[in-house]
DNA sequence: CTAGGGTTAG
């Protein structure tokens, strides 16, 4: 190639070619260095790296200050009106979150002749700061001065609308993608599916995954996350599993995925699936495996989780995600001293750390902690709480009975930490207003919400029905409760429970109907313990057939005849049956967490700490007789019901009875 | 430039 095309050449090039360019000008230069015939090809190169030598330092920033600083150089040598460079300098400004006004915004107006990148650069900065209306007004002009955009410009609107779920607008930009620029890139299809997953329209987000002429990993990660967030497991696995090249990502998607439904085992099965094939987890991966630990509760597979983070180099002193998580899988699993070792090792805590310790303490009944660690996160770390800290807080005030003190926080909470009360805060408070016995002003706080209640709501009312044998109010709950959740069983049980404790056989009965009619199954209650070598023990009402029966029968009993001298009668009015005392005694005696506790007191040595899981709640008996037992026996009993954890020891209930 | 993220109640 001769000089002279290089010259022709170079005026018209467009700056990305501009280092490729240069590449041939030095070559050409070292062949034949003399000064003057190069002197304009030789100003117009150093200009070129110039430009390339600014945009790299660009790159390299990660301040603000440093930025200006670069900004500084651009302007001394000529380069405030390089499209290139200011695109650069938008683009950099975006992904350090500072905001488009006022200054990358004037940095962009100051360029005289703006292209269609530099436009895009700059919608994009409003889209990512979720500025729709002055990213479509950067747009509107950009039409008005008669640029053409590029499919970029629509991925930037697109994920402006699709910031703040403008679905019409959105689909308006979709469409002018195809009229504008004629084909739809990986890239922008991508953008596209994410648009419509963000507006919650997964079958147009599916659409689109459908008819994009190439789609790549990315394609796919989008639409499974967003079948996960909707809750379809089953049509983000068939994706999943149709997926050819899966990478570490995608993998994640579905570890997350099914901890986010529940379902804790599939959960660890994909992630053990992963590490099959030979991919690493990073630090999301982890987390979600340590969330679904956290679910199942069970210590196994807790110290699993933490050989996993380890191995991986995520150590929770150091990784505040898994730190958090970490806190909230020992709470769950019972070990809520573990959590707190944890919580102390992190060398940096955020939002999520505290609420979910704030969760943990309360879960296991230390309210007074709990609150001084709510306490010294707002007065002393400059950590903004949110709804979950709250939900936190004020489940320990309902768990330690802080009638008053749960109120005035819950009032503060808009006015000093500007977090509105949500649904799950009204249900914090009419659990809180329940427990305390107070029926009525509970009632009225659901009368009174700002949000339309749900389930929950007239859910905790009901509990609090059930705590204090109150039919009338439990009924009116009910009604409410069985039309937004007419399938859920144990509501209906709930009410049973209530109608059985006043003595109604009528209104039993009624409802035992009513579970009939519905063809609802009992969740059959389960308890179980787990043993010194992993192994699991559970036991079912009333069940016999287990080996060592005879010998727990034989435990209980003389358990009872202890307990009988501490004064400890049972609870028959929470049977709910129309049976005789005789009948009631002898189911009660067979509930599963009692015939765990005398399986754990049979096997385990003195001194041991019994640990006990059910999966519904326990019912008042039980909670009677573990505290009794735990003063009897000398041991520490810690029982995890479908709620929350009891520590029963000598005689005393970390609830202190108000559950 | 586009994908996955930990804490929520009865």
């Amino acid at each position: 190639m001769t000089l002279a095309h290089s010259r022709r050449f170079s005026t018209a090039l467009n700056p990305i070619n501009i280092s490729l360019l240069s590449n041939q000008l030095i070559q050409l230069g070292r062949i034949n260095n003399n000064p003057d015939t190069f002197s304009e090809t030789t100003h117009h190169h150093n200009k070129q790296l110039q430009i390339s030598s600014l945009t790299s330092k660009l790159d390299d920033c990660t301040c603000l200050s440093q930025i200006k600083q670069v900004h500084a150089h651009v302007i001394r040598q000529g380069h405030d009106q390089s499209c290139y460079v200011i695109t650069k300098l938008i683009r950099t400004l975006t992904k350090l979150g500072v905001p488009m006004d006022p200054y990358p915004r004037r940095a962009m107006e100051l360029v005289r002749f703006r292209n269609p990148f530099l436009w895009t650069a700059a919608i994009r900065g409003y889209a990512v700061q979720g500025n729709l209306s002055e990213a479509v007004s950067m747009y509107g002009r950009m039409r008005l001065e008669g640029i053409t955009p590029v499919s970029f410009t629509f991925s930037a609107l697109l994920k402006a609308c699709g910031s703040v779920g403008d679905f019409s607008l959105g689909r308006q930009f979709h469409a002018q993608t195809f009229r504008l620029s004629g084909f739809c890139s990986v890239y922008v299809g991508n953008t596209m599916i994410d648009f419509y997953v963000k507006c919650g329209y997964t079958e147009c987000a599916r659409k689109v995954f459908d008819e994009m002429p190439e789609r790549d990993v990315i394609s796919w990660t989008e639409l499974i996350a967003a079948y996960a967030r909707a809750g379809v497991m089953e049509s983000a696995a068939e994706l999943f599993e149709r997926l050819p090249k899966k990478d570490m990502v995608a993998w994640t998607a579905m570890v997350t995925g099914f901890v986010q439904n529940a379902k804790p085992q599939e959960a660890l099965e994909y992630f053990n699936r992963m590490e099959k094939s030979g991919i690493q987890p990073d630090e999301v991966t982890v987390a979600g495996f340590i969330s679904a630990c956290a679910q199942l509760g069970a210590s196994k597979h807790a110290d699993r989780a933490v050989e996993i983070a380890l191995k991986a180099g995520y150590s929770p002193s150091d990784h505040v995600v898994i730190g958090s998580a970490l806190i909230d899988m020992y709470s769950k699993c019972g070990n809520v001293e573990e959590a707190v070792k944890v919580f102390e090792s992190m060398n940096n805590k955020n939002v999520f750390s505290y609420s979910s310790m704030i969760l943990g303490l309360a879960m296991h009944g230390r309210a007074r902690e709990a609150l001084d660690l709510f306490h010294y996160m707002v007065t002393r770390t400059g950590i903004k709480p949110n709804t979950v800290t709250f939900v936190g807080v004020l489940t320990a005030c309902s768990h330690a009975g802080l009638v008053d003190q749960g109120r005035q926080i819950f009032a503060s909470m808009h006015e000093t930490f500007g977090v509105e009360p949500t649904r799950d805060l009204y249900t914090c408070m009419v659990d809180l207003l329940g427990r305390a016995g107070r029926l009525q002003e509970a009632l009225e706080v659901i009368e009174t919400m700002s949000v339309e209640p749900h389930g929950g709501v007239w859910g905790a009312l009901l509990g609090a029905c059930r705590i204090h044998k109150d039919p009338d109010v439990a009924e009116i709950a009910a009604r409410h409760l069985f039309e937004i959740e007419p399938d859920v069983i144990g509501n209906y049980i709930l009410l049973c429970n209530v109608y059985a404790s006043a003595g109604d056989w009528d209104g039993v009965i009624s409802v035992r109907k009513l579970i009939k009619e519905k063809g609802l199954k009992k969740t059959p209650a389960v308890s179980w313990v787990v043993d010194d070598k992993g192994q699991t023990h559970k036991f079912f009402p009333g069940n016999m057939n287990h080996p060592m029966s005879d010998k727990i029968q034989e435990t209980l009993e003389e358990l009872v005849q202890r307990l009988t001298v501490l004064g400890y009668q049972p609870d028959l009015s929470t049977v709910p049956y129309n049976a005789s005392d005789d009948e009631k005694r002898s189911i009660l005696i067979r509930h599963t967490e009692k015939l765990a506790l005398a399986f754990s007191l049979l096997t385990t040595s003195r001194g041991c700490t019994i640990k006990i899981m059910k999966n519904l709640r326990m019912c008042q008996d039980c909670h009677t007789f573990m505290r009794l037992a735990s003063e009897v026996t000398g041991r520490v009993i810690i029982m995890r019901d479908n709620m929350r954890f009891h520590h029963f020891r000598s005689g005393d209930c970390s609830c202190g009875d108000f559950w």
